[in-house]
DNA sequence: TTTATATACGATTAAAATAGTCGTATATAC
DNA sequence: GTATATACGACTATTTTAATCGTATATAAA
């Protein structure tokens, strides 16, 4: 429980290795995956959308491969988490309002609070603070 | 990701469920499994583990059922969740010392960090705060 | 203009973690 | 004794996550 997905990881290790190469170069998925071990054809689903995602940019055809595009500085671990995995949160109730236990759940509030420590933590994080 | 478990959250009900229950009194399984549509047999289950760690005490026989033995105002959210869940931590490489990626990998020193951060976290909060 | 190499992306399968069930044993109040 | 409660291991089901496969498209360079 309360662990990061591979996806996140993942992505979090091209972001750094991108971070460390030098300005205006690419580096391709296969470059990435093979350097650190990881399944190429998953890396490349993560690049791409973290593209979609407007954090890196892709170039297309040989010599091509992606770059960051996005000032780290600027972008939470909350937003990123999100913008890869969805709406971050230790419960499905805090957005899931059809819960059929609601009327009894005894611990909303309580979760909510626990909710809210985690999402002011990662909202106080930038990337740039987590990969450089 | 970086959700808590229902296992988590069944104890955290019935803590909380406990807590507002009359000094001295117990409350079955089955009564609280009821109450809050949690299947019983799995409740049993939590209640049995809480009562090894000396959270709860249980009492045998008919009108027998749990009652919290811990003081819960000195028990940290991080001590509860690893009762329940064993180590807590964002990734596996905090306490997984045989990864294969570990020379190659560039992200451990930023992962260790976030780990950090939610240690600290779950560890300045009390399970008192979050059930009262 | 062909070829090699890169990204793009949906569909599918595999593996792992979580959730829930079942059966049986044991304690104890009445 | 009997009814009701906890104790606990084994098993199954479900859900989530991880990985694979196949095919399409873009483009630099021979």
């Amino acid at each position: 429980m309360l662990k990061i997905t591979r996806k996140v990881e993942y992505a979090l290790i091209a972001l750094r290795h991108m971070q460390q190469t030098p300005e205006n170069s690419v580096s391709s998925a296969n470059e990435i995956a093979t350097q650190y071990g990881i399944p190429q054809h998953l890396l490349a689903k993560i690049l791409q959308q973290m593209t979609r995602e407007d954090l890196i940019q892709a170039l297309k055809g040989p010599a091509g491969g992606y770059r960051i595009k996005a000032d780290l500085g600027k972008i939470s671990l909350k937003d990123f988490f999100e913008k890869l995995e969805g709406p971050l949160g230790l419960m499905d109730c805090y957005f899931n309002t059809d819960c059929l236990q609601m009327k009894s759940c005894n611990i909303l509030t309580p979760i909510q609070r626990i909710n809210q420590n985690m999402r002011d933590m990662f909202s106080k994080t930038t990337l740039m603070e987590i990969t450089q």
